[in-house]
DNA sequence: AGTACGTCCTGATCGC
DNA sequence: TGCGATCAGGACGTAC
C-alpha cells in the first residue's frame, strides 16, 4: 500500500529512470474507469508529444508536469506501482496502462486492485482534494496539527487517515506513529494533550522519515526495481506478536474499517 | 459540520 | 495438497 515514503521513493525511481526529458508517443488506458478525466480521447491526445519535464509529489499524488502547461497526475491508490522499462521488456502480468515513450520505452503503470486513478488536467487545483501540510515539510508542526485536531472528538487515528489533516498519510504509517509516541488509536483526538500532540507530530515525522532512509539505503542497489514493499515497523501487524517495547502481546482492533495494531501496555 | 460506513477491486492468505 | 472463503484498504459517496 503505497502511502507517502512508497510515493516519494516512487518519484525518485521515475527521475531517476529518466523519465522527466522523455516524451509521450502514445498511451493505452486498459482500466477506463481508472481514468478521472478527461474522456480517454482527450487524454490520449492530450499527451501526445508532451515531454515531461518535472515530477513532484502531493500527498500520496504524483504529478508528471508536462511542456505546454499540462499536468498527469497519478494515484497509485492501493496496488499501484510504475515501471519504467524497454518495450522488448517483458510488462509484468497486473500492468494496467502503458504511456509509450519516444525513446523506446514505457511508462507501465501496475495495479492489481485497479484502485489507482489517473487524470490530465491544466490545473491541478481543479481536482486534488484539500490536502494537509505534508509532514516532510516544515510546515508540519505542534501547532498545525493542534490546530487540525481542534474541535475534533474522532479516534486520533482516524484523523491522522484524513488527507486533510496529515497529507500522504496511509493506514500502516498511522499506526507506526501512534506506536512510536504511546498513543493508543482509539483516543479521542481533541484530548491529546500538547505534550501528546507534540510526540504525535514527532513520530510522524520519525516514521515516515526512516522508511524513507531505509528503502534508499537496503534498496539502492535494486534501483530501478520498484520502491514498494517496504517493511520498517517497529509495531507487528499481528494480534498477539509480542511488543517490542514491553515483550506484552499487540492488540488488534478496527478503527474506520482500518486494520489497527496498538500495544494496551505501552500505548494509552 | 462531524462522524461513520458501504463501495469499488482482485491477489494473497487463511482455513478446512 | 487443494480449493473456496476471507482479508486487505485509499478515497469517495451517502447517510445520519
Amino acid at each position: 500500500m503505497p502511502e507517502l515514503p512508497e510515493v516519494e521513493n516512487t518519484r525518485r525511481y521515475l527521475i531517476k529512470a529518466g523519465l522527466p526529458g522523455s516524451t509521450f508517443a502514445g498511451a493505452d488506458v486498459g482500466w477506463p474507469k481508472a481514468l478521472k478525466t478527461p474522456a480517454l480521447e482527450d487524454f490520449v491526445l492530450g499527451l501526445l508529444g508532451r515531454r515531461v519535464e518535472r515530477i513532484d509529489r502531493q500527498g500520496k499524488y504524483l504529478l508528471a508536469r508536462l511542456d505546454g502547461g499540462a499536468t498527469l497526475i497519478l494515484h497509485l491508490g492501493m496496488t499501484g506501482g510504475l515501471r519504467v522499462q524497454p518495450a522488448s521488456q517483458p510488462a509484468h502480468p497486473l500492468v494496467r496502462h502503458t504511456f509509450f515513450l519516444n525513446d523506446g520505452r514505457e511508462l507501465r503503470f501496475i495495479d492489481g486492485r485497479k484502485f489507482a486513478k489517473m487524470w490530465l488536467v491544466d490545473d491541478p487545483k481543479d481536482v486534488l482534494p484539500p490536502l494537509g501540510n505534508d509532514p516532510l515539510g516544515d510546515d508540519f508542526t505542534p501547532a498545525t496539527l493542534s490546530a487540525a485536531l481542534k474541535g475534533r472528538n474522532a479516534p486520533v487515528k482516524a484523523l491522522l487517515l484524513e488527507q486533510s489533516i496529515v497529507a500522504g498519510m496511509g493506514n500502516l504509517y498511522a499506526d507506526e506513529s501512534l506506536f512510536l509516541s504511546g498513543i493508543r488509536p482509539s483516543r479521542p483526538a481533541a484530548k491529546l494533550s500538547k505534550r501528546e500532540i507534540s510526540k504525535l507530530t514527532d513520530a510522524v515525522k520519525s516514521a515516515l522519515t526512516t522508511a524513507l532512509a531505509a528503502y534508499n539505503i537496503s534498496r539502492e542497489e535494486q534501483w530501478p526495481d520498484p520502491p514498494m514493499g517496504m517493511q520498517t515497523w517497529s509495531i507487528p501487524r499481528k494480534e498477539g506478536a509480542p511488543c517490542p517495547r514491553c515483550g506484552g502481546a499487540i492488540s488488534g482492533t478496527r478503527i474506520r474499517a482500518r486494520g489497527t495494531f496498538f500495544c494496551p501496555k505501552c500505548q494509552r
